[in-house]
DNA sequence: TCGTCATATCGTCATATTGCAATAAGTTTA
DNA sequence: TAAACTTATTGCAATATGACGATATGACGA
């Protein structure tokens, strides 16, 4: 049986969401329930691509996966993902507010110099 | 110039979190500052594993590194990742419970058809 | 200045990940 | 049942990642 401890969903989680196309599928999916043949031409990438992304983020508990008739529906599962995504951009920003503020820094100093 | 815009940056952030050993330094940090030589006998890796480690989490503006003689001291520097943490455990937890509640309702089924 | 301590960096191997084209599998339609 | 659709899966090449030992670097003490 697959092992489901809380530290390997964890790593299972992180990993499914370190790559841009997944986290743009993901913002894609926002929108709602989505088939694969409506995903696909918004994406730049192959089917077969976008298949597996998709199920990267399937077996990360991510993706809801419903069949219906020929079509393939994918729907965010857990809508928690997104406070999630948000607090990574919080982090993200905090450091390029600081790379802006050292650059302002620098600059001051260098005015002040000549 | 190093480019810094917020997709790279959290594809950065959440690689960096996407590993167990660095996600456990990361724990034993939480502690406060920690030279080098104080955490490698707490992990069972090599030291350049366990710098190379350090050295990601660090570009990935997680750590903040200090020189003082011939220590380096690493130390968490923005703390809202323990939140990030916090939020991908949440919903690792909800899969383990939703796997526990599909196994009884199995169970149970089992039992009323017998 | 030499040796030592503490740590980073390099070179290399094994493994994982990503991308694509090709193919398979399951549904519907003719 | 055959053909057409839709999507997953497979097989590979290219690249990235993680581990380790070996080596380089930088600070301190003798």
């Amino acid at each position: 049986m697959t092992q489901k401890s809380i530290s390997d969903l964890r790593i299972k989680i992180l990993s499914a969401l370190s790559d841009p196309t997944r986290l743009e599928l993901l913002e894609y999916l926002s929108g709602g329930e989505r088939c694969v043949c409506e995903i696909l031409p918004a994406f730049q990438r192959s089917q077969s691509t976008i298949s597996k992304h998709l199920n990267i983020l399937h077996e990360a508990g991510i993706l809801e996966r419903r069949i219906d008739g020929k079509r393939n529906l994918y729907r965010i599962k857990d809508p928690q993902v997104f406070d999630l995504i948000k607090k990574v951009d919080e982090m993200a920003l905090v450091q390029v507010v600081q790379f802006a503020e050292a650059g302002k820094i620098l600059e001051k100093t260098l005015l002040q110099r000549s």
